[in-house]
DNA sequence: ACTGCCGGGAA
DNA sequence: TTCCCGGCAGT
């Protein structure tokens, strides 16, 4: 809630902020604030809202009210200035009230001017300057909806200030280019966004940054960023770029307009969350991180001593990735819906194809089991760094996906971002789903790679025998076909449960 | 008989 | 490209 909340604030805090943007916005602005006023009169504003932004309600009308009614900058606020014929950053130097004349140290040009007090705003105000003028006709059908949240007077004004202060640092923090993640893709969806909504970001991190919503995203921006910034920010940008297209007016993207209409379809990727399970027999110990897992196995199982040059990177082997969803229950259809299905999925056959790793199992497990257990995560991983991942349930219409060599972090937020979500079948299939890269789904180059142990029966283009994992119609029956995974519908090799 | 899925064809 | 299904082969 209070994510939400403070989600909310931001945006109208932006709103607020874009109101009162760029100097030659102002005139038009006026009958904005009058009416604002008209509807709930704020004494207390005029005074307050100055240096921030940020602040929710009273901010909404207060720049549009303070540009005309003379705010009062303060001493050594950032603030924007017309003069030269562009738009110069400085910091107020001083305000005098009675003259309306703001006198300001302009940082570029080291020179001081004094100007009137109209002509001055504040320099962290996100908007790009060319959207404002569009805005008089659509900030206003915002507002009422802002108004009507009841975030009415706070506290007292001394707690106020520093929270607004505290929040201007912020903003420009997080507004600066260097912090907003530049890579690809995302740094495209940001930038056109005004690459400033802070409290948006901080609003939904709580959603931990290992989580793969998102997002989204989709699509294929994930595989260009190894390793973003803003784990948690990237996939809503992406999701919301997905969601609101940037048009004409670019006004699109702005997030209350995110706030009032998206339903954002890709944005919340059924909160899925991905953990690291050790599949050491009797172990299974679910970490949230790779790098804990890793530890993990390295130190329960496989000892310190053996991390000589020929166990490097063995612990790999031992861990698997986990789809989890926050929301507990799997829905209805899916019988099998067990979280980590991983261990269980993997085929005797493969167990002779997995190029073991180039040592005997330390303190072996002896149990045919564990002979199970390692070929998948020895698949999966067995190019560390690399695998192919067939994405969701569907992955026989989307082969394509299947081929990114990507990391096991990347490989979660692309599969999730694009994978069409179907609820019914997300923890039980996607977990699986990194676990293997055999059946005889195409990668030829894969292939080759693996079968070089393999039995001749893998290159023989004869039938493939039968699994004897459970198929799609086993599982669901004939009477829930519709749960089937997209190739056994279709009467294919079954992508949900494979062999 | 049932099941998995290849191969091929229709839309 | 997506979807469907005949028919083969394994169980």
């Amino acid at each position: 809630m209070a994510s939400v909340l403070s989600r909310r604030l931001g945006k109208r805090s932006l709103l607020g902020a874009r109101v009162l943007g760029p100097p030659g916005a102002a005139p038009p602005l006026e009958p904005q604030a009058e009416l604002l006023e008209g509807v709930a009169p704020q004494p207390f504003l005029a005074s307050k809202d100055t240096p921030c932004q940020e602040q929710p309600k009273e901010v909404l009308k207060a720049p549009g009210t303070s540009r005309l009614q003379q705010v009062a900058f303060q001493p050594g606020q950032k603030v924007c200035v017309w003069y030269g014929g562009q738009e110069r950053t400085g910091l107020v130097e001083r305000h005098s009230w009675a003259e309306d004349k703001v006198t300001v140290w302009l940082l570029d040009q080291k020179l001081q001017i004094c100007c009137k007090a109209e002509e001055v705003w504040l320099a962290e105000l996100p908007g790009p300057i060319p959207q404002v003028p569009e805005q008089g006709t659509q900030a206003p059908a915002y507002r009422p909806v802002s108004r009507n949240i009841d975030v009415p007077k706070r506290k007292s004004d001394a707690v106020e200030m520093d929270e607004m202060m505290a929040a201007m640092v912020l903003t420009s923090l997080s507004c600066s280019p260097v912090v907003q993640s530049p890579p690809a893709v995302e740094a495209n969806f940001s930038a056109s966004r005004a690459a400033c909504d802070p409290w948006k970001e901080s609003g939904d991190v709580s959603d931990s940054g290992s989580s793969t919503t998102s997002g989204h995203w989709s699509g294929s921006s994930g595989v260009s960023t190894p390793s973003p910034p803003h784990p948690q920010a990237s996939p809503k940008y992406l999701g919301d770029a997905f969601g609101s297209p940037q048009t004409d007016n670019g006004f699109e993207t702005d997030p209350d307009a995110f706030l009032l209409d998206e339903p954002a379809p890709r944005k919340r990727k059924n909160s899925v969350k991905v953990m690291y399970k050790c599949l050491w027999p009797n172990c299974g110990k679910v970490l949230r991180s790779i790098v804990g897992i890793k530890r993990h196995v390295k130190a329960l199982h496989l000892g310190d001593t053996v991390d000589s040059d020929q166990f490097k990177r063995e612990e790999d082997f031992y861990y698997t990735e986990v789809q989890m969803k926050e929301e507990a229950a799997a829905p209805a259809g899916a019988p099998a819906a067990d979280p980590a299905p991983a261990p269980s999925m993997t085929s005797p056959p493969l167990a002779v194809l997995s190029p073991p790793p180039p040592k005997a199992q330390p303190s072996g497990p002896e149990h045919p089991g564990l002979e199970s257990y390692l070929p998948s995560a020895a698949l999966s991983k067995s190019a560390p760094g690399s695998f192919w991942h067939i994405q969701a349930d569907h992955a026989y219409q989307a082969l394509p996906s299947f081929q990114i060599p990507v990391s096991p972090h990347i490989y979660t937020s692309i599969s999730w971002a694009a994978a069409p979500s179907t609820a019914s079948s997300l923890s039980p299939v996607r977990s699986r789903s990194l676990s293997f890269s055999e059946p005889q789904q195409p990668p030829p180059a894969v292939k080759s790679h693996l079968i070089v142990t393999s039995p001749p029966r893998a290159q023989s283009s004869a039938r493939k025998t039968r699994g004897e994992a459970k198929k799609c119609r086993k599982v669901y029956g004939i009477e829930h076909r519709d749960q089937w995974c997209t190739a056994c519908r279709w009467k294919k090799a079954c992508q949900r449960f494979l062999d």
